[in-house]
DNA sequence: CTGGTTTGAGACTTTCGAGTCTCAAAAAAC
DNA sequence: GTTTTTTGAGACTCGAAAGTCTCAAACCAG
């Protein structure tokens, strides 16, 4: 059951062990990045390039150039990073892929769909980077494969 | 977000679309439910040819051949169809896929994760072709695009 | 038995997400 | 100013899911 699409994945693991292991101080390398995760790095830096463009991250180019958060980890929501990676129409679909299901013409399993979507959208609501780099930091867990 | 892949999507479809418009009498023709569902009849042969391996569909050959269920569609549950062609790591997975993921070593949002899981798993093992069947005369509900 | 109809099986093609490569642009070091 | 380092942008390639095609096998009708 693949839910999240690779960017989303890699944004979410990356910007969790920034946050674990970097502080939140200076421009963090992508290529660090990239080699510690066991991310590719040319697809780590596309990634990067959306969440910097979304404001969510800033960049900086040449020596000792990166990535950092824009804003506090704490202030930075999942579902912020969910919806530029998968787009405004990752909580929209049906689970029968008909389109136009909704509360009007509902698919036979509309109501149980539309009350799970609800579910996993507020845990992304709720959970911030910050928490994420917690969990990592504190309990030791594991963060790459 | 998409959960289910096509194959999965398509048999409940035609599944559904056989308890609701045929009754429990008889095989149903392939070619007739592709063109009723706008699903293509080469894949939809595919799909069936594989629900008929694993026992939940009965095909017959020749003029007025077709498939049909093996038991009542009250005895078939949605978690058979979905086991048959989406395998069996389908409730397995990590939300940021990482391999490897599991009670004694978790990724930050294991425990949301599985719970959601459980929750979708329990609703397609008490969900019965019948009951989708039901919803879609009784209430006239959509059940293609 | 012959011909038509339908599912079975597998090879083939298409599409799209995922991943790679190349070069441009910005910044620092010298 | 030139070179080096790093991100930015876009074209290109790869692989798996989705979809198509062809022919064999089973079955019925005549």
């Amino acid at each position: 059951m693949k839910v999240l699409s690779k960017g989303s994945v890699y944004a979410l693991r990356a910007l969790t062990y920034v946050v674990a292991h970097k502080g939140d101080i200076g421009f963090v390398n992508i290529g660090e990045l990239s080699r510690s995760l066991d991310i590719s790095f040319h697809f780590l830096t596309k990634i990067f390039q959306q969440l910097t463009q979304a404001g969510i991250l800033e960049s900086y180019r040449g020596p000792n150039g990166g990535i950092k958060l824009a804003r506090p980890p704490q202030e930075i929501k999942v579902i912020e990073i969910v919806d530029v990676l998968e787009g405004p129409e990752f909580f929209n679909t049906c689970l029968l892929g008909l389109p136009g299901c909704g509360e009007f013409d509902p698919c036979p399993v509309h109501d149980f769909w539309k009350d799970a979507k609800a579910a996993l959208r507020e845990e992304f609501e709720e959970t911030t980077l910050a928490e994420l780099g917690k969990k990592v930091s504190d309990e030791r867990l594991r963060i790459k494969p």
